[in-house]
DNA sequence: CGGAAGATTGAAATTACTCAAAAGGTGTGG
DNA sequence: CCACACCTTTTGAGTAATTTCAATCTTCCG
């Protein structure tokens, strides 16, 4: 059974906020200089917003299995991906898993309407992450009011992705999902400026089964009939190459063979 | 096949906004007075603010079959249900259905982040709703922080809900999922105020199972099941009983026999 | 180089699906 | 009020897709 390992919580390697006094001038606080600024929830605030916000927050490194939390635990921060892969999931008593969903750089997790985590976040590239305590959050929404647009966006766009991964889950066939998920991971890849031909699979085939509703022979099984029937290749280096992208395309509408 | 039925949009009977002269001094717009202000996104308004927002809103009827609006629409209006039952839904070109929510008095629907709805919505008992146009949400959205603040609280729970609904998809078994779903069904019920045991279940056998990922045959059978061995009880009226509590529950849970 | 984990392939088992028919309900019109 | 037609639900039998169990192969690290 794949239960977490990790350190079972906000235990990554600490950066502290501060910074360098070596830096230019105009660079006075972390947040403003923030690789992913441009991207992520924050992009919303101004410079002296963000300013503002750099005190609030931590950035961490994780390792490789490591969680940021646990599925049930007190909702305590939530966090934004500066960089790194993850993986969010639930699981049933008995071990059953279900991902739902992969979050990259720039992504934004750990906000709930309840007091406790929906999911289990676990690393599945090292990552960087910076956190913001709960209640800060709390106030920050309150005091911009754009910022509370922009989570609602941001809401709104994950419960789009999750309805279609309902039909997917609900209806596709195991041909027709992975091909459906390969073509997202490419359009994520794209967005995040990386290659999105031949894309890079972070994932394992059991991740890629736990998040597909399938079990990992049959996602074995259904990619090695992709690539048998030309419309993927196998590259090194965990990349796969869309040889047929009109193919690919029809086959994760459920309009292919 | 089901393709709806109905009018094809905005055209159920229209029931102007404007009020009765004969009605008491202090209720100044339907809004202030409206049934499920309590429990809708408007709950968050001040009476002044609702007066205002009723000369925006136009509350129309919609009959059984009739569509709010289809998948692919260009999103012009957002709605508030306050009364009656729809079903949203999303298709594959093959006319293979996903029903990814069932709604009630109280709910919203219509909003999306991009210009288009994404799921089609269709009435399952005759609804009465209230709408407004996207522009005007918009607005308002932008005019009062607090609503934007509820609507991310809604989409949050919404996005919960989802991904609740993914592990029933991905995870568990037929029985599990009617058991998982009979219990959303009471919970809901009550939240509404109405009866949460005998529960009222006003979805077909085919809804049921375009909702929870099942043929309409695999839901009557897992129903006969769970009547069978004692967990459930066919009312009539489309009412079930339930039974056994813990049992259902533990079923639900994939904590079942 | 060796070992462990992940991926692939094969064969058998199982769950849910498909096709088909009967039973039960509901509403309409005679 | 009954009879008929239509639609939904249930039940049955056979099928198919995916899972399960098992073995082999590959890759990646130490």
């Amino acid at each position: 059974m794949q239960y977490s390992s990790g350190d079972g919580g906000l235990g990554g390697q600490v950066e502290e906020a501060a910074y360098s006094p070596a830096l230019p001038r105009d660079v006075s606080s972390p947040c403003v200089s923030c690789d992913v600024r441009t991207q992520a929830v924050c992009a919303v605030l101004s410079d002296e917003e963000l300013n503002g916000l750099a005190s609030l927050t931590q950035t961490n490194t994780y390792e490789v299995g490591d969680t940021l939390f646990f599925e049930g635990d007190t909702a305590g921060a939530c966090f934004i991906v500066q960089g790194g892969a993850l993986k969010l999931y639930k699981l049933l008593p008995d071990g059953r898993r279900q991902i739902t969903g992969f979050l990259f750089k720039g992504d934004f997790l750990g906000m709930t309407p309840v007091e406790e985590y929906g999911y289990t976040a676990e690393v599945l590239e090292p990552v960087k992450a910076c956190s913001l305590p709960s209640e800060k959050m709390q106030a920050l929404v309150e005091t911009y009011p754009k910022l509370s647009n922009r989570l609602l966006n941001l809401a709104s766009m994950e419960l789009a992705v999750a309805q279609e991964q309902m039909l997917l889950l609900g209806r596709k066939t195991a041909q027709e999902r992975i091909a459906s998920f390969l073509l997202w991971l490419s359009r994520r890849a794209e967005d995040r400026g990386e290659s999105a031909n031949p894309v890079r699979v972070p994932m394992s085939r059991g991740d890629m089964g736990d998040y597909l509703g399938l079990t990992v022979e049959t996602v074995s099984r259904s990619i090695t009939k992709l690539k048998t029937s030309g419309v993927i290749t196998l590259k090194e280096g965990n990349r796969i190459e869309i040889t047929d992208l009109d193919m690919i395309e029809a086959i994760a509408a459920g309009d292919g063979a």
